[in-house]
DNA sequence: GGTGCTAGTAAGTGAGGACTTACTTCTGAA
DNA sequence: TTCAGAAGTAAGTCCTCACTTACTAGCACC
């Protein structure tokens, strides 16, 4: 018998579990058994506090989407037309993101791959929301004559894909990152390289 | 019992079978029936033309990197010094590979996600590759003065990026295209911004 | 110190998975 | 024409998986 702790805790604690083994293995790659071993309970613990190994899925897809993306940083270089640091805060915020908790971009793509709903879903009120937002930044520098006129969304998934590349490389093919080269420098290589690029 | 037909021949109709199979569902999701299903014949014949489903799915991926790469036009354009030219005909080979066969690119995701050995070696050899070409012709052409002094894999490897990730978001994540921006007049876009990003 | 409830588990169960076995049918070369 | 061997399969085998059942132990309140 395991010590006994309150529900609410075993829950995350099995959660935190799920997400570092579906994260590797993907959904389907993962086994409950697995899940019960690295969360330190039995099997039946698990189907105690989630119904099915799906629903457990989508507490973690829940939880991760609940989490608040702080697109505050970017907002106020935005209100300030502060061109560079739009680009840099959005580049940064995916960046530190994915850095911080590597398991979840790994996450997001096998679910994406698996068709899960709430990737979409994850997709919908995130990844949308970050490409619309500097989407509309560059429209209105473009009506302010900042930037040419060029498709703002497309040019925003543009600036956005160097980022998601960059980590797609290293984190999911597992290049290792070159020695000289920091993160901040990547930031600042695309982000010149797209206002050079979107200048009139 | 079926047709009968010659091994190669059945051996391909397998391979096409489970290539499907594999880039919808993975290797993990999907099963040796649903495999014969599709291909028309019985487990047991699958069993007989790869010793195991690990094997077939070696078999797919060695295919897939034997199929040689096209950069064929982007090599011409590379010695004649036609800096559009070149970025985009490394655009378009991605974009056509893999509009071509959008299987592909799921496979080499859920592969590189599984950890398939055999992944890495498609890496290797092709993706590594075409990195390494764009770099050493942004190389080249920062000693000519051409492009400003930038480290070549890393602004290659954002190129190559806005590509990857156009496909990301409408192969992957299934975002409708935009119904007025065509493959061309994505590369168009992202060509001039980098080259007008990379002008010294 | 009993009682009711919650956290937890050992030991299943049935379905479905990869892979086998023991067989039949076809084909091409002698 | 015969027959060795290749192409093909129906019907398993055994294992693993998600999920259950029937139970025990701890805690709070009286």
């Amino acid at each position: 018998m395991r010590e006994r702790v309150t529900a609410p805790e075993r829950r995350q604690l099995i959660i935190q579990a799920a997400l570092t083994l579906f994260s590797q293995k993907g959904f389907r790659g993962t086994t409950t058994r697995e899940i019960a071993l690295e969360a330190g309970v039995s099997e039946a613990t698990i189907f105690k506090h989630f119904a099915t190994k799906e629903t457990l899925y989508s507490a973690i897809i829940d939880a991760e989407a609940r989490a608040e993306e702080v697109l505050a940083a970017a907002s106020e270089a935005a209100t300030a037309r502060d061109d560079p640091g739009v680009l840099t805060a959005v580049a940064t915020t995916i960046l530190s993101r994915v850095e911080k908790d590597p398991a979840f971009m790994r996450l997001l793509l096998y679910s994406a791959l698996e068709g899960h709903a709430l990737s979409e879903m994850f997709f919908a009120t995130h990844v949308k929301r970050t490409h619309q937002f500097l989407a509309d930044y560059i429209a209105s520098r473009i009506q302010e004559g900042a930037f040419r006129a060029v498709d703002p969304l497309l040019a925003a998934r543009g600036f956005i894909g160097t980022v998601i590349h960059y980590l797609l490389i290293h984190e999911i093919f597992g290049v290792p990152r070159p020695a000289h080269a920091s993160s901040g420098g990547v930031t600042a290589l695309y982000v010149e390289i797209f206002l050079k690029g979107l200048r009139p």
